[in-house]
RNA sequence: UGGGGCGUCGUCUAACGGUAGGACACGGGACUUUGAAUCCCGCGGUGGUGGUUCGAUUCCACCCGCCCCAGCCA
């Protein structure tokens, strides 16, 4: 299946128009990258890997006032992490300072830019309305010679901050807006990350964006959206220097998620607020976030490949994420048996002393996983859920007198419950096991409905857990403008800090930590904060749960 | 109301002018030592009106709806 940017590059390619496709991933340092741009860098390192190329990654640093070296290394983190490598090919806008500004002296010279003394007010002023023309600058018939010597002198630092800009001189009366004598430069005294203080001028996005394709010899230069009003731009300044290479921008439609926002506004407020705790909260749709909750990359590679690209603006449901997310976990996820919220359970019948050990599966989905030994004895711990007073018609768990598995040990029947006197809270489920079941099997072929999972008391390791569920309890928080905190869901994180682990859940391994499966609880993987002494999991993801529906 | 874009199952996305397909979601069933996974089955769509054509999602016209643009942000 073909999207409609890879029909264009194979008839580039068929045309003769380019030989190997050359994209770039342009992301400015002002943010954390998140779900949105891994479409994007999907796209853009995807493209030459199928067609023959390769990618750049390019930090669109033009904006000395809102970027930071702490973003550039982030997102550098990232965009690996994700499985892509633009090898040499790392550059920044601001490494072609000094080349822009040749070709902005080149524009000045063939009278097609202007340094313009109008304030920012007149300025937007005299632009114009949607449907009324702009009004030409006092300014735009200076001489060739006036408009060099003003710009030099704006490179030297001779005039304050926001005093003069230059211009491209174009169409004030252009119903594209964007082609009402757009500004080209602007003067910042700020210091910029990586060039410093040797620039008082910054070029603007759309004078800066396509040069810098241009000096790259980016063939096929993809954006979303929004930029499309931007192109006749993007053209008229190629048409108009001397560029080294010609590309040309193309635009598909920018992802959007329901239940999440993905404006860097937004995401930036919700970290500056303490709304989450920081850009790797793993509440958020960063990458960075994603990776501490546990989401596999391959995850989020998939879903890119799934969402398809195309010029239709849309809003894909979180749940094909989530989807993708279960597939790859299922596959590769360690199963180990956890109890996020415990209740003791006796087997009356079961010897004190005595303690088996159980070989189960690490991964019934991967033979190569192999096995594990699991120790058994007379007291466990079930989950708290797993047991019923008054059990629905269609529970299949335990309750007095009900019969169920437990995983990968015995079959055991409830005999009864002890209650707190006060509060009535269950205390301890007793129940008797069946001495021939065991490994789990019914060797008289009886059949129960119930498996559930355990740990037993001496060997479990106490652990932290850590539940995430969506960020926001509305569909559309994007949709809400700047209310959309109101839409926060507050039971986003909760904490289960008694949780009981069996040992194989806390086995370290050099290479990082690996994915878990809590056996009919979900994904888990361990979070960075995890102490040997305090193990910490991160819930990524539930498993689908069917019980779930049928509850309501 | 100027300009630019976009309308296909609930959602996302395909279909040289020739049987509207896939994925997710949803519903049902089989299987199951995870109420998971897996496997079957089902559900449902071309914004509207005309026109061209043997035949239109596709081409044309008009209409309707949605998105973007008035930063010295990107």
């Amino acid at each position: 299946m073909k999207n409609f940017i890879e029909k264009i590059i194979e008839e580039d390619l068929t045309a003769g128009r380019c030989s190997e496709v050359i994209t770039r991933f342009p992301p400015e340092p002002n943010g954390y990258l998140h779900i949105g741009h891994a479409k994007s860098i999907c796209l853009n390192f995807g493209l030459p890997r199928r067609y023959g190329g390769r990618c750049h990654l390019r930090f669109d640093d033009t904006n000395p006032e809102k970027e930071e070296e702490e973003f550039i290394e982030a997102i550098k983190r990232d965009v690996a992490w994700l499985g892509f490598d633009w090898g040499s090919h790392l550059y920044f806008a601001s490494d072609y300072f000094e080349r822009m500004y040749a070709f902005a002296e080149e524009l000045i010279e063939k009278g097609l830019a202007f340094v313009c003394d109008q304030t920012l007010e007149e300025i937007r002023r005299d632009r114009g309305t949607l449907t009324e023309p702009g009004k030409e600058s006092p300014y735009r018939n200076r001489s060739v010679e006036e408009n060099l010597d003003l710009f030099r002198r704006m490179r030297k630092g001779e005039f304050p901050e926001g005093s003069r800009v230059l211009r491209a001189k174009i169409d004030m009366a252009s119903p594209n807006l964007n082609m009402r004598d757009p500004v080209l430069y602007r003067i910042r005294r700020a210091a910029h990350p990586r060039t410093g203080t040797t620039w008082c001028i910054y070029p603007m996005y759309d004078f800066a964006h396509c040069l810098g394709d241009a000096i790259e010899g980016v063939t096929h230069s993809i954006c979303t959206l929004e930029f499309e009003d931007h192109r006749p731009l993007y053209d008229w300044v190629l048409d108009n220097v001397t560029p080294p290479s010609r590309p040309y921008q193309y635009e598909f439609a920018r992802l959007n998620m329901t239940y999440t926002v993905l404006s860097k506004r937004k995401l930036a407020r919700l970290v500056r607020e303490g709304h989450v705790n920081g850009w790797d909260d793993p509440r958020m749709p960063t990458l960075a976030g994603l990776r501490r909750r546990g989401v596999p990359p391959e995850a989020i590679r998939r879903f890119c490949d799934r969402i398809g690209v195309a010029k239709t603006n849309s809003v894909v449901e979180i749940e094909l994420f989530e989807h993708c997310i279960r597939e790859v976990l299922n596959k590769t996820a360690r199963r180990v048996m956890a109890v996020l919220d415990p209740v003791k359970l006796t087997i009356e019948n079961y010897p004190e002393d005595r303690i088996e050990e159980f070989e189960v599966e690490n991964n019934p989905e991967d033979a190569a996983a192999g096995t594990r030994k699991v120790a058994f004895s007379r007291n466990l711990f079930i989950e708290r859920e797993d047991f019923l007073e008054d059990p629905p018609k269609k529970f299949f768990r335990l309750a007095v007198g009900r019969e169920v598995r437990l995983k990968g040990a015995y079959l055991v029947t409830c005999t009864g419950v002890k209650k707190d006197p006060e509060t009535g809270e269950v205390k301890e489920v007793l129940c008797r096991y069946d001495p021939a079941s065991r490994g789990g099997n019914t060797p008289d072929g009886r059949r129960v409905k119930g498996t559930i999972h355990w740990v037993e008391e001496k060997t479990a390791v106490p652990a932290e857990i850590r539940v995430y569920e969506r960020l926001f309890r509305i569909e559309n928080p994007e949709g809400a403008g700047e209310e959309f905190l109101e839409g926060m869901n507050e039971n986003s994180f909760s904490r289960k800090c008694s949780a009981l682990v069996e040992p194989a859940a806390v086995q370290r391994t050099s290479s990082g930590p690996m994915p878990l499966q809590f056996l009919r609880m979900g994904y888990f993987i361990e979070d960075i904060d995890s102490k040997p002494n305090h193990p910490i999991f991160n819930k990524t993801i539930g498993l689908r749960d069917t019980w779930a529906k049928v509850k309501r």
